[in-house]
RNA sequence: GGGCGUAUAGCUCAGCUGGUUAGAGCGCACGCUUCACACGCGUGAGGUCAGAGGUUCGAGUCCUCUUACGCCCACCA
């Protein structure tokens, strides 16, 4: 206990707490516990090569003050953070910093050293990918301390002796053994299948992370020839797939075409046959109502190849170019083989661009197309993070089956969400679910397949047949590694092996986020004390991936949710609905700046402000009033102490036990509310409250608290005070963790954070207690009827422009008898806040006031 | 094209299962050196609850349609 300082203010006040907190483990999770007293909070790691943003701040600081309120509570609070690594910025950020570039071919080099000014170099210098993992990892760690710092300073409650990466051992090693446990029931499985790729950046992409663009591109009516000769007119935006037709394509209730069905077309330029096929995807009424299927201009080619069981002629190569092709072979039969060629080869080697205004050239000089082109703007489906349209390539991948959707949809309904029609979002996406989910990406930085490949004795790799790591050898970087029966010797050698390239898509780690941290594969003990876990917050964003896919791996691995609730956030918006610019030496979006400005407890009062799903205006007026909340606590809690607050002894005034008893329903409404996640009402109605205490009570009890009124009165309101004041500031705490550590440090041992949340029904046990005179009087009303003639009485000295302070010669109040008598309760109190010399009371059934000002001194 | 959400004072938002003259804070106006706080205190002005129908004794609150904005999804020849 310390005393309590003449001036308190909130300068220093938040680092002095950090500090402290630090030292003492005030947050330290006791592991101990077991798992009915234990909260876990599967925290989102952030991905640190992001920037920082007040959203940021937003969200973390909603999972905080649920912390907090469940540690009050009496939950030990399992709260671990993560860092998110995964992602080709990462990279990008890297390969520039250092100079390299990744080879998954060549052997890790321990003694490696990027050079020490990567900038002279004329080209990148390769290196093995452990290599690259390390200097990736060295440039993570930097980016890492940024957010902790933010989240230090931010006050965020997280045990950071539970810290981990999403590339990383642990995580690594849950992610390789998770991939082997699907892979030995047959869930998880290697294939080749048609993937969207990116040309770009050479990579898979998955369904999640496509977006769709409107860009520019233009149709032109290509001449096909019919079974009879006749010309069937098609109309494409991909004129360069034309080589890729498989097939035509109209919808089986067009009666245009009706009659072809089952028949064959020719194709323009290379006399390739393809079957004219009916589907009720084909659009009537898009182009002439016919269309070319490629393999594979689309998703939608996609699913008619599948569906129609149609040939494949791929021309696409992963780097967007089109590939050699030899006409007449096996697959690419034609009428005229030698004409084919010939055009094809105009177009091969060349990029799909460079292919298409070449082709459309040889169609024009063979008078197969109609018109000139017709130019559109059509949505293209493009990889988030890329530049060009992604292309569907064919390839060797790692797939996970989905459950069945009823299945998956069941699990939904299963989840408390909150807010709860977060839910549909979650049956959108399941119900719009295609193909398995690939779990490969053609990038360096990440968690690497333990797998390998066999080479047979042609130097053959069969890219079917893994060889799989043993549970017990992970983690495992087949790179580095060698598979069980083999020797290092035998990499990339006739009758060896040769190491899986790839790394996992970040949602096939992320999606085990629950598992790493409770120790899934590496601490069985804190498993079961922390798993499943009680609450996932996440933006709403992603609840298609990291939501969704995380509901799949734990429905495989434990049949169940790996978490009760799902608290999804909305995201944070600039108050002009606009990009915040950074000009003028002021960053208003720089969190720490924020931070800087107006203290973190009132940074924190803001993001409090956004209720669950609901989106957020970035508001520094808002901080502004925090702020002012916070050094308000500081003052009301010096007065309050300062008369001699204690929290024990007997509350005997009515007015002092009028107001707990609306405290005790404060208590409980924010409880509730608490419980319900909304944690943004918790605070509107603590502040509400604690403004009218300020305002009315404190007013009122004032003179009576510093013993004007003997020493009855005095020891009530010293109790009230008391017992008023620490509520409040618990109830404050989850959401100013730092001012309200402050005050309580004053007169109470122990931090406040883990001090036990308000007794609603202890409270109102102190205030029903009618051993003194108020009997069974409805107490809460005593201070509303004592406010209602305080007011009147300010109003008369507003309205005459004098001092609240100026005495009064006589109020008269006009109100029905139950009221009055309420009033004859507190009709000391409000004569002395008042400064009223003799207040008289009349019946009447309404509510009047009448104040004769006194002059002043 | 489908789905979800939002629309209440100049601004940011409350208003829970429909019930007396629609609330708060900021901002604004007018005041107040009051012994916790001038980073303060008091008082006040300000709203056809997006629009149109409907249910009801009664609707900001329920139903239908419309409009605007945001987000998610979609088969993009």
């Amino acid at each position: 206990m310390s005393t309590i300082p003449e001036k308190p203010s909130l300068e220093g006040l938040e680092a002095r707490w950090r500090a402290r907190w630090e030292s003492d483990g005030t947050y330290r999770f006791d592991r101990a516990k077991d798992r009915v007293d234990v909260f876990s909070i599967d925290t989102p790691p952030p991905t640190v090569s992001g920037a920082l943003h007040p959203g940021h701040v937003c969200s973390y600081t909603h999972t905080d003050m649920v912390a907090r309120y469940q540690r009050m509570r009496g939950k030990e609070v399992f709260y671990p953070m993560g860092w998110d690594d995964n992602g080709l910025n990462v990279e990008r950020r890297v390969q520039i910093l250092t100079g390299t570039r990744c080879d998954p071919s060549l052997p890790y080099d321990p003694d490696f050293e990027p050079p020490a000014n990567p900038a002279k170099l004329k080209r990148p210098i390769p290196v093995s990918r452990p290599n690259f993992q390390e200097l990736c990892g060295r440039v993570v760690e930097q980016l890492e301390q940024a957010y902790f710092d933010l989240w230090s300073t931010v006050g965020l409650s997280v045990d950071w002796s539970h810290n981990y990466r999403t590339v990383g051992p642990r995580a690594t090693h849950a992610s390789q053994f998770g991939l082997l446990r699907l892979l030995r029931r047959g869930i998880a499985y290697r294939g080749e299948a048609p993937t969207l790729w990116d040309v770009d950046f050479q990579t898979a992409v998955a369904q999640a992370e496509m977006q769709d663009r409107e860009i520019p591109g233009a149709y032109h009516k290509i001449r096909f020839e019919g079974p009879d000769g006749q010309a069937l007119w098609i109309e494409t935006t991909r004129p360069e797939l034309l080589p890729a037709c498989v097939a035509l394509v109209a919808h089986p209730d067009d009666e245009r075409y009706q009659p072809l069905f089952g028949a064959r077309a020719t194709t323009p330029l290379f006399g390739a046959e393809v079957p004219i096929v009916a589907h009720g995807l084909a659009d009537p009424d898009k182009g002439t109502g016919i269309a070319m299927i490629c393999t594979f201009g689309d998703t939608t080619d996609v699913t008619w190849w599948r569906e129609l069981g149609l040939g494949l002629r791929t021309v696409v190569q992963r780097d967007g170019r089109l590939r050699t092709v030899a006409w007449g072979d096996p697959g690419w039969e034609s009428a005229d083989p030698a004409a084919a060629q010939r055009h094809y080869d105009e177009l091969s080697g060349k990029t799909l661009k460079q292919a298409q205004a070449r082709i459309v050239e040889l169609l024009t000089e063979g008078g197969l197309v109609e018109g000139e082109p017709r130019p559109i703007t059509h949505p293209v489906k493009f990889w988030e993070n890329g530049t060009r349209p992604l292309e569907i390539v064919t390839s060797h991948q790692w797939f996970i089956r989905y459950p069945d959707k009823d299945v998956l949809l069941a699990r939904g309904k299963e989840l408390a969400w909150w807010p709860d029609f977060m839910r549909v979002r979650y049956g959108n996406w399941v119900n719009g679910l295609q193909g398995d989910w690939n779990v490969t990406r053609q990038r360096f930085f990440g968690v690497p397949f333990p797998a390998w490949y066999p080479i047979d004795g042609g130097g053959n790799v069969d890219y079917l047949t893994p060889i799989l790591a043993d549970d017990d050898s992970l983690p495992v970087d087949p790179t580095t590694d060698v598979p069980p029966g083999y020797a290092e010797g035998q990499r990339n050698q006739p009758g060896g092996f040769a190491a899986d390239p790839d790394v996992m898509d970040t949602w096939a780690t992320s999606s085990l986020s629950a598992q790493i941290v409770s120790g899934w594969v590496d601490d069985h003990d804190l498993f079961a004390r922390t798993f499943p876990m009680d609450l996932r917050p996440q933006a709403h964003e992603i609840i298609r991936t990291w939501l969704f896919y995380s509901v799949v791996r734990s429905h495989y691995e434990h049949d169940g949710l790996p978490w009760a609730n799902a608290a999804i956030s909305g995201f944070v918006f600039d108050p002009d609905r606009k990009k915040l610019s950074k000009s003028a030496g002021n960053a208003p979006d720089d969190p720490t700046a924020l931070i800087e400005a107006y203290g973190a407890d009132a940074v924190r009062y803001w993001a409090a402000g956004g209720r669950p799903g609901m989106d957020l205006a970035l508001d520094q007026g808002q901080m502004r009033i925090g702020k002012r909340l916070a050094t308000k606590l500081l003052n009301a809690s010096r007065f309050a102490l300062g008369t001699g607050a204690a929290t024990a002894g007997a509350v005997t005034e009515a007015l002092d036990r009028s107001m707990l008893a609306a405290l005790a329903d404060l208590v409980r409404e924010s409880t509730l509310a608490f419980d319900r996640f909304d944690y943004a009402r918790a605070l509107e109605r603590t502040e509400g409250f604690f403004w009218s205490f300020c305002d009315d009570y404190l007013e009122l009890v004032k003179n009576r608290a510093y013993g004007a009124e003997g020493d009855a009165g005095q020891a009530s309101a010293r109790s009230a005070l008391g017992l008023a004041l620490q509520t409040q500031l618990q109830l404050f705490a989850p959401f100013l963790p730092f001012v309200t550590e402050e005050v309580w440090s004053w007169w109470r041992e122990g931090s406040i954070h883990r001090s036990s949340w308000p007794d609603a029904d202890g409270l109102s046990a102190i205030a029903e207690d009618d051993t003194a005179d108020a009997g069974d009087e409805p107490l809460p009303e005593v201070l509303a009827v004592a406010a209602a003639v305080l007011g009147e009485i300010r109003r008369a000295k507003s309205e005459d422009k004098r001092s609240m302070r100026s005495p009064v010669a006589s109020v008269t109040v006009t109100d029905t008898a139950d009221r009055l008598a309420l009033l004859a309760l507190a009709a000391a109190d409000v004569r002395s806040a008042g400064n009223v010399a003799s207040l008289e009371t009349v019946e009447g059934e309404v509510f009047a006031v009448a104040v004769t000002l006194a002059p002043d001194q």
